[in-house]
DNA sequence: TATTGGCATCAATAATTCTTATGGTAGGAT
DNA sequence: ATCCTACCATAAGAATTATTGATGCCAATA
């Protein structure tokens, strides 16, 4: 019901009575229509004289056997027209939005997490090219926020968020890897230790992480210094410091996979920094999920699965 | 109901329903929106639930206090406002229509009662100038046809039509007057009789009418010969052809109510000739008249009353 | 004139939708 | 923590509304 506007009187005109109008005007009858609606006359009668009333206008006139339709009838038959179609049209949305035709796909991501998201993007393409996918850039701390705010419905985090209203999957365990240049000393080397490294001039990422510290204690423990010479602010920035030789650094191994497989920079083992990174996807609990989201899931999970050893696949409740 | 196109599942989507949707995905509350829809708020609950199962989708989000909006739900409230406010626009048109704010006027007449129109539709569109008038030209034995299958809804002729189905209203007495140029030898004449016309070339039109029929009777009544010289196929050609002096011409006032006012022609009275011509609206039943129509039935009413003499008006059943 | 087709109306019934009452859950305050 | 409050879901009965079958009326037709 609908309070037309300047009046006190309610309409109650609904989509079910304008069908049945539909009807009759283009069946030309009463009865003819009743049958195509799987109804009988009476009730197209009285749905027609209820709109009628409604209205406060006759609309179908009859008396005559041929044009049915009256001055009022044919106004309200464009319009009935109209409605009719777009309840079609939302009905086909919806569908397309359950079959992946349709929709959008919000992600949130950090520089670092957003380069694990490019292969499953990739893929969820492949599967689903009518969705519409958006990357947002934030900042690892906020993106939890964003995903309780609705802003994004899913995110990239490399820490395990706190909020129980979100869940968190881990989706891909990385660790953290030493690059140095080819041209560096240890370049050749098959494993360096704690202590060896006391001497390297580290390049450090000027954003604080949980991991950075646990880096900060080992070498305290084992007493020797970390020499952290340069911070710079992008990963990019890091990588291109070290390959020109400047130094050496300890980055999550997915961001220098490119760079250590086509040589430009070299990895080497130190047995014991082995600090793994868990990648964990993020979102709020999946009924408010939209089909877009559940099917990149389900495409995070295949993949995880597919590539086995590195990936890594279970749900944990989030806290 | 409708059917799902490529479905067998009957959709019963009705706007009341999108209307309650709407109202809690603006008042982000289910019972806000029941006090803005005047019910409670399990009526509201169910509504929604109700259209949620019909469309196989989660319209709103419970769970969260911000936007409860679902991606399904986003969707369904573009269509459904632009359904709820098709609904509106019909209700403002159907108003339009009664407050003859909008509409149209299809109306028929032959090239004689077409000229009786003229001043009546000037003093219509004054009154209702939003409704787009058409006059058709039309043979007038047709013209009865014309109102009876919706062609036009009024039309105006000069005699009584006998289908029961139309009603005609007499809108206007005229009578036949025997016109001559100011040249001609009977220009002065006070008056004239029918023997003294037995002299005279009638010019006279070719189509065959009633009228016509009762003047040959009334020559021949009086033993007078009755020479019809020239036939000319429009009062148009008639008008002139006497004007030219070459002959005489027992026409409609109405038609040659201008000629005789500015002396182009001379109306000479013929006592023993009073035809009278009665004018008269058909139209169908007012069960199926356009609120234009009615309208101009009032007009045609007001202005048969107000003009007084020639005008009268009365109602008679068709037969 | 009788008949047929088509629509309106009526009363009974079937179905839907509303309301009242109640329960669960999350958020905020003490 | 715990209570309190606001909010929504659910259930069952009540009220409303739609549907049907029977019937009547009217007009067109044979």
């Amino acid at each position: 019901m609908a309070r037309f506007p300047g009046s006190e009187r309610w309409i109650a005109v609904d989509l079910f009575q304008l069908e049945t109008f539909r009807a009759v005007a283009e069946e030309r009858s009463f009865s003819r229509a009743a049958a195509r609606l799987h109804r009988t006359q009476p009730a197209v009668s009285q749905a027609v004289k209820k709109l009628e009333d409604e209205l406060g206008e006759v609309l179908l006139d009859r008396s005559s056997r041929h044009g049915m339709m009256t001055e009022a009838g044919e106004v309200l038959l464009e319009y009935a027209r109209k409605m009719l179609n777009l309840r079609g049209e939302a009905v086909v949305a919806l569908g397309e939005l359950q079959s992946l035709h349709r929709g959008r796909l919000n992600l949130a991501a950090n520089e670092y997490t957003c380069l694990y998201l490019l292969p499953l993007l990739n893929q969820f393409q492949r599967l689903a090219p009518r969705i519409k996918i958006t990357v947002q850039r934030a900042l690892a701390s906020r993106i939890t926020d964003e995903v309780l705010q609705h802003s994004v419905e899913m995110g990239v985090v490399s820490f395990r968020p706190d909020d129980p209203q979100v869940r968190s999957v881990v989706v891909y365990r990385d660790e953290l890897v030493l690059v140095v240049s080819p041209q560096h000393t240890l370049a050749g080397a098959s494993s360096v230790s704690i202590r060896e490294l006391g001497a390297e001039n580290f390049v450090a990422h000027n954003v604080p992480s949980p991991l950075r510290q646990k880096v900060v204690q080992a070498f305290r423990s084992h007493k020797t210094p970390l020499n952290m010479g340069v911070e710079l602010p992008s990963i990019e920035a890091i990588k291109r410091f070290v390959a020109m030789g400047s130094g050496v650094a300890l980055v999550p191994g997915l961001t220098v996979a490119t760079e250590v497989a086509n040589g430009s920079l070299v990895r080497v083992p130190v047995p014991q920094l082995q600090f793994e990174r868990k990648l964990r996807l993020v979102h709020r609990r999946d009924a408010s999920l939209s089909h877009g989201a559940v099917a990149f899931v389900a495409v995070v999970k295949l993949y995880a699965e597919r590539h086995g050893d590195p990936y890594h696949f279970h749900i944990e409740r989030g806290k």
